[in-house]
RNA sequence: GUGGGCGAGGCCGAACGGUUAGGCACUGGAUUGUGAUUCCAGGUGUAGUGGGUUCAACUCCCAUCGUCCACCCCA
């Protein structure tokens, strides 16, 4: 059990016992998306290092110790994906996506070397949602409304959000000098990591979570006062929106992303469920990525979500969906048990819709009754010898009361098909 | 990278320095062609691994591996 071959530390298997929570959750996000008409896009699993580089931020912690890095055979560095939205981005710009205005959304595995703790993961899966060339606020808007409806469709109503805004590159360098020259003044009363994020990426202080720290940080200008009449209408215009909405949301001026190619709009749905790892779902704009990484200037603005996160809760709240099986059909006999998966396929025939589970490995009747109440299925189907003599079958609800009845094949077709 | 908790059968789990309770699950039987209830019987553990203390270690100590939680960081 404990020498014996598992998982990588940090990333796990999804079970079958799981798998309807993932499913729901996955099927429910993408009707979502496409029903606000966002196309899905693949990206690879594995990228240059230098698009991770480039985009999330050389000196970002992901970047610098968190990254699945190797020399492909070739002597390219190559990574495996921290994120999804350089990834998207790079493919926009390669095949010349950006032209027109685009809205993508993607899924899949991301890693990152972090000490594994609840909610976070090694091989963690997100879904992300990518816009592009939309610069108003609308946009901004829309997606926050549509993560909004997507809690509700869910059944999650325990999250709050937050958003903020951080300006234009500019503005948010005026800022930075401002608050470089506040936090500097308490220096010593700062957290040893606070210290050092002081020069390294001092917006980082603000969401430290030291409390000395906090009571510092409390007393620190806010970025609101540098922004520019422009950069403020656009983040008034996503407040009022979600007001006239009746989305309920609080500013934090406080928030900032850990990504570096953020601006202006970021917001974060947050719970309080899952304890330290409290982010369920999270984005803003990000106007300045595609030039930045060789393309024209085109606006964009997204968000990710964390799967684990939002299948932890939807487990908390209760959700099994486990999915039941209608029919099960049990074979006693060499005979039956050959002509079982033909008589199966002919009533999938007549019913595309059956969820119908054959028995297979032989076994007595009580034997495989016993799978038919486990397997849970409203009926057992019986073919026996008998019924195989007679060219019938024997139907037996397992849920409630009725008897078992013996049928002719049109007969059970028709009672089957006025149910599933 | 730092700090702390925890490692017993397929799963959960009590007690205890002196040959490992119990529950769930599983298998068989009572019931020869019929499940879920009930009754009876049964199998599965060198207590993560290695070392130490002791007459004696699942129990105490050390190491190691794994896991969980928190910091850091982030979805």
């Amino acid at each position: 059990m404990s020498k014996s071959l598992q998982a990588i530390r940090g990333m796990h298997d999804i079970l079958p016992e799981r798998i309807a929570l993932w499913q729901h959750l996955e099927d429910t996000v993408r009707d979502v998306l496409t029903n606000y008409g966002y196309t899905e896009i693949r990206t690879p699993l594995v990228e240059v290092t230098e698009l991770f580089k480039r985009s999330i931020g050389e000196v970002t912690d992901i970047v610098e110790k968190e990254m699945y890095s190797f020399d492909d055979r070739n002597g390219d560095s190559l990574s495996l994906r921290p994120e999804g939205t350089a990834s998207c981005v790079r493919a926009a710009l390669e095949h010349g996506l950006l032209a027109q205005p685009q809205r993508l959304w993607y899924r899949g595995a991301m890693f990152r070397y972090e000490r594994p703790q609840r909610g976070r993961y090694r091989q963690f899966h997100q879904i992300g949602v990518e816009t592009f060339g939309l610069a108003n606020a609308e946009i901004d808007l829309e997606l926050i409304l549509l993560t909004a409806r997507l809690w509700r469709l869910l059944g999650l109503n325990d999250f709050r959000l937050e958003i903020n805004s951080l300006g234009d590159s500019d503005e948010r360098a005026a800022y930075r000098t401002r608050l470089v020259a506040y936090l500097s003044a308490h220096a010593e009363q700062l957290d040893a990591d606070s210290q050092r994020r002081l020069t390294t990426n001092p917006l980082r202080v603000l969401d430290s979570k030291h409390p000395q720290t906090q009571q510092i940080v409390a007393g620190a200008p806010t970025l609101m006062d540098d922004l520019g009449d422009e950069t403020r209408q656009h983040f008034e215009r996503v407040c009022h929106g979600l007001t006239a909405a009746g989305v309920n949301y609080r500013i934090n001026p406080r928030l900032v992303r850990g990504l570096d190619y953020y601006n202006r709009t970021v917001f974060e749905w947050i719970t309080d469920q899952l304890g330290a790892q409290g982010t369920v779902c999270a984005g803003g704009r990000y106007d300045g990525l595609v030039a930045q990484l060789g393309g024209k200037s085109v606006p964009a603005v997204g968000f990710a979500m964390g799967l684990e996160r939002l299948v932890e809760l939807l487990e908390l709240a209760g959700h099994v969906a486990a999915p039941p099986i209608d029919v099960y059909l049990v074979a006693v006999g060499e005979a039956a048990q050959q002509a079982a998966p033909i008589v199966a396929e002919r009533l999938r025939d007549a019913m595309p819709k059956l969820r119908l589970l054959t028995h297979c490995g032989g076994g007595n009747f009580k034997n495989q009754f016993k799978k038919a109440d486990k397997s849970g299925a409203q009926f057992a189907l019986v073919l026996g010898e008998t019924e195989l003599e007679q060219g019938l079958l024997s139907l037996k609800p397992l849920r409630d009361e009725g008897e078992q009845q013996l049928l002719t094949f049109e007969a059970l077709a028709t009672f089957l098909g006025e149910r599933f």
